[in-house]
DNA sequence: TCAATACGAAACTCAAGAGTTTCGGTACTA
DNA sequence: TAGTACCGAAACTCTTGAGTTTCGTATTGA
């Protein structure tokens, strides 16, 4: 499982010679970047408020970055921990449920999804990669609940069938992050688990 | 059925006396106001392109909206067009293309979707609007797809049922309209009415 | 006919914010 | 210990684009 996420770093090589770059100043400009973005947004995200944000001088972000775009763009490439839920194990229901929780905080951070369809327009290729990045962790989370599902006594979905069911999980956790609400209702994760995706999975709906 | 879409609009009222505004001019703007936004999005939009592109000068923009934000909101709330599909009648899930498709595309201008998702975080008002506007759409044309999938002798969906079908439906389109593609693939659409909208209304999955 | 307003064209004002530069000083390296 | 590059602070340049104003002309209602 190499890395592929450095395959694209905008950030500028520091020199060779001379007093060396504090590292750790990354660190946190990063998380300013961040910070600011999940507030604000992309066009509303001043480099001034970043650098003050940061604890850090104007010329310092310059030295590591050529542009605001490719700032941003390393910030949010950033955003990995996409981690395994906190699977309860204790329905598919509750697993189900756990990895939504999950999808639509991206781990703690939720407000980036919204700017990160502010910044669709203007960098395709970023929302892409994003996007792709994001499907394929809900992807892989899937198949392991698939699998459990099976164990339950549920009719094997398809490769097909999965990737559909992932799609679903990823356009409802966009769609239901709107800039208005920080966090997304828990009912209405809940709704999405009952009257979505457990139909999907189980191919049955209970009555009601 | 009374129409509320011009409880907010925006546009200046006319003077009383003197020569009269020519009318005919709003709906070039508008025009152009929508072409444009197609085009480059929100942010990237100029007001002195409209202007051009509507073959109109910018103070006569001016004596009609006071703003950009003004001006887009009234443009965006003039896409009504929000028909009927035409419903090929031959299956549901014919019927259900249709609506994707009608929906997917706005009534031609699909682009719009994603300029209203880049808008979303300045405007959330008008993003909240036009989100209910389309979600009460679609959710009034798959009740009517409902009651022909019970004359097809499909077990009946509850309201709450059809609240998330059709709130799929939406999640999807607006998921699937990536600033990439001008157009939604129609074989995506496909995979989504025959992988997972049929699925929830029929309450079972062919085998995959 | 005349006052009021619309129109296009083009020059204009103004604010915001990205990116740069300078400076006084610090830290690393050879 | 000399040279180089780092750091923060702050002043600076420049571009962009929203919104305004002016002017010469065309309409309109009274």
């Amino acid at each position: 499982m190499a890395d592929q996420t450095n395959q694209h770093r905008r950030r500028l090589p520091p020199s060779a010679r001379g007093r060396a770059q504090d590292i750790s100043r990354d660190e946190l400009i990063i998380g300013a970047t961040l910070k600011l973005l999940g507030e604000v947004g992309y066009n509303a995200l001043k480099m001034s408020d970043v650098a003050s944000q940061a604890g850090v001088s104007k010329a310092t972000l310059y030295r590591r970055w050529t542009a605001k775009a490719d700032l941003v763009a390393d910030a949010v490439a950033t955003l990995n921990p996409f981690l395994p839920p906190d699977y309860p194990g204790t329905s598919l229901r509750d697993d189900l449920l756990a990895l939504m929780e999950r999808a639509s905080t991206c781990g703690d951070r939720s407000d980036v999804v919204t700017a990160t369809m502010e910044m669709a327009r203007s960098n395709p290729d970023l929302y892409r990669t994003l996007s792709e990045r994001f499907t394929t962790y809900v992807r892989r989370e899937m198949g392991s609940l698939a699998v459990r599902a099976v164990e339950e006594g549920f009719a094997a979905l398809s490769p097909v069938e999965l990737d559909h069911v992932s799609e679903t999980v990823v356009a409802f956790v966009t769609h239901l992050s709107s800039p208005a609400s920080k966090t997304i209702p828990r009912e209405r994760l809940i709704g999405v688990v009952d009257h979505v995706l457990t139909v999907l999975i189980t191919g049955s709906r209970q009555s009601g």
